[in-house]
DNA sequence: CTTCGCGGATAACACGTCGTTATATAATGG
DNA sequence: CCATTATATAACGACGTGTTATCCGCGAAG
């Protein structure tokens, strides 16, 4: 019935005493003050102003209503601010998930960059594997997922696939075969998956040993893993030590060195790829965007650092 | 930018849960909902719903939006209510100003009147004469004056005209002249102006005053006025010590009764016209028209007891 | 795995609100 | 008394905002 138009006229015509005033101050003509008040008369059902000759007074009822807008209004404005703020990258906050390999360069760089650029953008960042980041995002958990998938790999029963939602790809990696450094194929300038039946293996992640499965089931045999870790920097221990050899892609080399090791080709080359996934929505929230933008250029500077793609 | 309807949309969505509901919830149409929070996000410049599939979900800048929609749309209910109670005759002040003889009877039956029908409806009543009743009433201090002219009498200069208003007539009073009862005249059917070039004479309020001067003046004297007062009631005992003879209205001599004098008509017979006067957009705040109602109301049961109207 | 149903998006359209300009009309001040 | 000033009205155009009809896509159930 009374909208805040009606109240930024009733409010102005209080403050200016006049309907030309209030035109001026609303940035209006005349006639709409004067038609507006009217509508708002015949809504409400009695008189807001009372007309006389040169002037006009708001009446009893016309008081109550300019006596509202005010903080009607203002809390009007502080909405329109705070929406504002949002969508012009004063404010909003995004929910990162990426898995914790990731978060070793590309994240924190990505980042760095977002706060460089917009830093009231609040980013909060949680490490989680694919599985689990592309559930949060469906879930609404979190805004965009660092998720990663090997090449041909189908996603498993219940998992969601990466191709359901809006995403973008940031790194297409190769993964490589590390070797202890007196390894007999250390010198190799490359190998195949079917010379390495006999080896024993240090595992990744679940999904990373999940693609050591699919590899070696291609290459006629079942892998002998010895050890399994999260963590690639005790994966490169492992296999200094000896222990064993891991398959590992090139942005963990890129970051995590080690001089036990040595580092060759796989023919084919395996290949991993990194992917920033949202849903379409949100790629249209400005903050959003921003990191997106961000994941995209820290991902190039990444790749111009690893050789292998 | 955004207005009470979008606040009510994008809360009814948060209430709710889906697009289809809020629409049930506000009595609109699924596509109407959809159009609304589009245009609301093409003004904001980012998404506030976001769409997966099956359901919706609020985004940030959609969550503070539905965050500041409570306390905005019960301000603006609250503002509402206010006027609709002033409009529907549950609330609502009425200043009145009347002449002080027309106190006696005329306005507190009115007032009773008011009251009985609009018990919310509060009527503050202020006692002044004429001249200065209609200049609150062009300032804005007063709504109705109950004011009176006598017949042909033109407005002072620098007075308000009761014409300039809206003006009802509510009586129309003929004056009468009152002797002490043992006055020569006292058994006289009529008199007639000439008659009484050498009466001493107590007049009233300064505008009765006035009126006699220009009733004397046409029959050819200047009146020998001995005493002034205001109240009517002290006229009337002034008569009866046999201090002078005076004009009295028939209003006052229905309710100010007095055995030392005596009442007779005047050939021909003055009038006094009482009327209630206020602005024509004042005639249409509802509580003001009911008391201009009551007060016409009162004047009929008035004249129905004063025998000469 | 296909099919059905629910929910949202879109198209096309109608109407009321709300601006505009041009002009009339009333009141005030010199 | 006239010029100025302020509000009201008329005519009109644009657009916001609702409608119905229809399409599309996801999710669940057979």
């Amino acid at each position: 019935m009374i909208d805040a138009a009606g109240l930024r006229v009733i409010r102005a015509i209080s403050e200016e005493g006049s309907f030309t005033a209030a035109a001026v101050s609303l940035g209006y003509s005349q006639p709409a003050i004067s038609q507006m008040v009217r509508r708002l008369e015949d809504r409400i059902g009695t008189v807001l102003v009372e007309r006389l000759g040169r002037s006009v007074r708001l009446t009893e009822a016309g008081a109550v209503l300019a006596r509202h807008a005010g903080p009607v209004l203002s809390a009007l404005e502080t909405a329109e601010s705070e929406v504002a703020a949002i969508a012009g990258l004063r404010a909003g906050r995004v929910r990162l998930m990426a898995f914790p390999s990731s978060s070793s360069t590309l994240v924190p760089q990505a980042l760095a960059m977002v706060r460089a650029a917009h830093p009231d953008v609040e980013v909060r960042f949680t490490e989680a594997e694919p599985p689990e980041s592309l559930a949060a995002l469906r879930s609404g958990d979190c805004d965009i997922a660092v998720a990663f998938a090997y090449d041909g790999a189908t996603p498993a029963r219940g998992e969601d696939d990466i191709e359901a939602f809006q995403s973008r790809t940031l790194l297409d990696d190769e993964v490589r075969l590390v070797v202890p450094a007196d390894h007999p194929l250390a010198g190799a300038p490359s190998v195949t998956m079917t010379e390495l039946i006999d080896e024993q293996w240090i595992a990744g992640c679940p999904r990373c040993r999940g693609h050591l499965l699919s590899l070696a089931e291609r290459a006629g045999f079942s892998p002998d893993v010895s050890f399994e870790t999260e963590d690639y920097v005790a994966v490169l221990g492992f296999v200094a030590a000896g222990l064993g050899v891991a398959l590992v892609p090139d942005l963990i080399l890129a970051s995590a060195h080690n001089d036990g090791v040595a580092v060759l080709p796989i023919r084919p080359a395996p290949r991993r790829t990194v992917y920033a996934v949202t849903t379409p929505d949100l790629t249209r929230v400005p903050a959003v965007a921003a990191t997106l933008k961000a994941l995209c250029a820290a991902a190039g500077a990444a790749r111009a650092s690893v050789p292998g793609s």
